[in-house]
Order: C-alpha cells, then sequence, then structure tokens
DNA sequence: AACTATTTATAAGA
DNA sequence: TTCTTATAAATAGTT
C-alpha cells in the first residue's frame, strides 16, 4: 500500500526504519484491537521501536500476565508458532536444550526467591521491577521452538 | 476492506467471529513479520482463536523469552501501554493492587519453589509446563496498568 | 478455498 | 511528526 510496492527486507537508511515504524506501528495497534473486539479474542502485541521503546498491546481488557498465563495452559501441542522466516537451525535444537537448561535454571531460582521470602522491605517500584527480571529472565527458556508460517482455522 | 465497511463492534455469530478471526489472523500476522523485518524491530504477536487455539509469532529469530526479559528491561515509565478502548477504570487502581498482591505472591512462591528445589525428577514436558504454569502467574502481576491510544515516536 | 468490489493502509512527498 | 494523495494491500460478502 502506498505509491510503490515496498520489497520486505530491511530498510537501509535509520531515517526510513524509523519513519515505517511510526506509521505501521499505527496501523498494527489498530488491526490488533480490531481482531480482538470483533471475534472476541485474546490478542496481546509487543512491538519494539528502532529506540528501543517498548510499546504493549493486549486485548480483552486483560493483562499481559493473564494472557501469558492462558498460553501456558495451552496444550503444548497445540501453539501454533509462526516465525520471522525459515530459521528451523538453531531452533529446533534450541527447543531441546532448553528443557535441560530449565531444570538447573529450576534449582537456582529456588535459591534466589529463597533470599526473598520475607518481602516486607520490599517497597518501591525499582525493587519489585528488579525481581520481576530476575524472575522473567529464568522462567522462560522453554516456550518456544519455531515454526514456519501462520496458518489454522 | 471489503463489501461493506464493517462496524468494530463484537461479530453476533459465532460463525462470522471464526470466519473473521481467519482472514484477520493470516493478516495482522503478515503484519507483524512485516514490520519486523522492515525496520530491524523486535515483535510478539500472541493470538488466541474463538477456539481457544493460540498462535504466536516471535520475530527477529528470537524466542518470546528473550522479548520478554527485554520488556522486563525497559524502564517503566517507557513502557506505553495500548488498551482496548477505554477502561481506565479497573486498571490504574489495579496497577497499585498488584504492587501489593506481589508480596503475598512472593512469599507464596517461596514457598512452592522450595518445594521443587530438587528438580532431578522433572523428566517430561508436562511436568515442566506446570512448573511454568506456576511461575508464570505469580510473576506477572505487575507488568500492566492501562493506556488508552496507540502513539509514540 | 476462491473470487472481486470496496475499504483501508500506507509510501512518498510536502 | 503530521497531512495529503496515489496506489498497493487487505478483506467482507458471496460462491
Amino acid at each position: 500500500m502506498g505509491r510503490r510496492k515496498l520489497k520486505i527486507q530491511r530498510l537501509e537508511s535509520i531515517k526510513a526504519r524509523q519513519a515505517t515504524y511510526s506509521k505501521r506501528k499505527t496501523g498494527i495497534l489498530k488491526k490488533a484491537k480490531e481482531i480482538s473486539i470483533l471475534c472476541d479474542v485474546d490478542v496481546a502485541l509487543l512491538l519494539f521501536s528502532p529506540t528501543d521503546k517498548p510499546t504493549l498491546f493486549v486485548g480483552q481488557e486483560k493483562r499481559l500476565s493473564d494472557v501469558l498465563e492462558r498460553l501456558s495452559k495451552s496444550p503444548y501441542e497445540e501453539i501454533e508458532e509462526s516465525s520471522s522466516q525459515n530459521a528451523s537451525d538453531n531452533a529446533q535444537k534450541a527447543h531441546e536444550e532448553q528443557l535441560r537448561e530449565l531444570k538447573e535454571k529450576l534449582a537456582e531460582k529456588s535459591k534466589i526467591l529463597r533470599d526473598w521470602k520475607d518481602p516486607s522491605n520490599v517497597e518501591d517500584l525499582a525493587q519489585i521491577k528488579l525481581m520481576e527480571e530476575h524472575l522473567i529472565s529464568s522462567l522462560n527458556g522453554i516456550r518456544n521452538k519455531k515454526g514456519n508460517e501462520g496458518t489454522e482455522t
């Protein structure tokens, strides 16, 4: 859509990437909202700008945590993943790896969390964010293998 | 886009919701891939179909965990959230609540995790998924307040 | 799944 | 960044 047909490949100039990002971000956010409302479904969309600013949309008046939790409860086999391109290379094996690594991480985390078991002095957001960061970075090593195209229904 | 202008509101029949979801899912996944490639940015898109099937797209050859971790590291103030509609009602206060609840959850989790501190018997995916589920549901109660429209840069 | 009439998104340019 | 406009792309209704 536009004056010319654009090839889908990394835009050369950072200027162009920023300009295009700004326009398309508006568009995809609109699309996310629309499908969420029209079809009455949960949607979560997370985008990072070329200048690293994150934008988060979560539909259906839910919190991101709710949607992620729902994902975690989905039968593993039914999670259809749709990757950027191909790259089934490092992906399939990475999945195997993650299973193994998770054991270590859990053990490690159980220790870290024990040190936090008295949260009474946790008062400010910064502190909580730090804890969250540790937890997130440790807990996620499993929910991703790799796919190809996005088709379903 | 279509024969008629569609009002953005929940489609009446489940048939229509499923049909529209199928078409639009293809479209938004394409958009997500395009912005990711064109602008060279991280993107994560999670959709649940009207029949509860999740579809996940993560751009830039990354894992969902990587993108979530990046979000967790973003300065809290710079996370721009874009909600479904308005609903600044239960949202702002929900955020306050979450801070308070997080303390309880951490205490609770520290106990749960202690019971898992020997992961040597964790062998199958189902078990790992269960652990993951507990972790996710407990760790996320903070990364969401509420916003309005999606504008940035 | 396919087919088009239309609407919508958006690339360039200002 | 915001607006304008020509054009490409998405998709609603239908088969």
